[in-house]
DNA sequence: TTATTTTGCATATCAAAATATGCAAAATGC
DNA sequence: GCATTTTGCATATTTTGATATGCAAAATAA
């Protein structure tokens, strides 16, 4: 499609999409998957749906595929970033 | 601290330490957040706090403070980055 | 200080995420 | 083509996130 508009639903999809990605990339099937990660395939099979699911989850699977550090970071800049905008006035 | 060692929980944590910093800083308390999202003062202060939680009480928070946008494209982006180191194989 | 607001935490209940199982459709490999 | 693997989806059950309420501690304001 031409563009995506912004809304959770989307972003839920998205999400979904980029850990699917990760884990074809990875050769992994849903079940070798959520073995690894001691949860289960439906789990991972909503997710990838864009249905609803929890922190938990999502983190596992970025803490496999080494995105955990990634994220961490850019929370801590945006952290970093809202104090000192806040300090300027 | 020194630093903060990058886990799960952690990383929950920085995640409530970001929702207080954003609710701060537009002076709401936890009550007027919850209802301007129509979600319960307890989940706001349960994700604060590090406990689990699902995405859409986040994606909520995040839309309430105009950061959905900017999360949508980072995924988009990181999606793209992926697609693309891949077909170098 | 004192009064007011906000937050943290406990308990209990409700709603929904996570799970287990089975099976058909789709994808993959031979 | 056929056999195998993987995925999607249905139903039912278990687990847990979300909720409501009350109250004490902490923070804020007066």
């Amino acid at each position: 499609m031409l563009f995506q508009n912004t809304n959770i639903k989307n972003v839920k999809l998205e999400l979904g999409s980029l850990v699917k990605l990760l884990r074809k990339q990875n050769k992994l099937s849903q079940q070798e998957l959520a073995d690894l990660l001691d949860i289960s395939r439906i789990t991972i099979q909503n997710l990838e749906q864009g249905k609803n699911f929890t922190i938990d989850t999502l983190l596992k699977i970025l803490q496999h595929f080494d995105l955990l550090p990634l994220l961490h970071k850019e929370i801590l800049q945006y952290k970093e970033q809202q104090s000192n905008i806040k300090s300027l006035y």
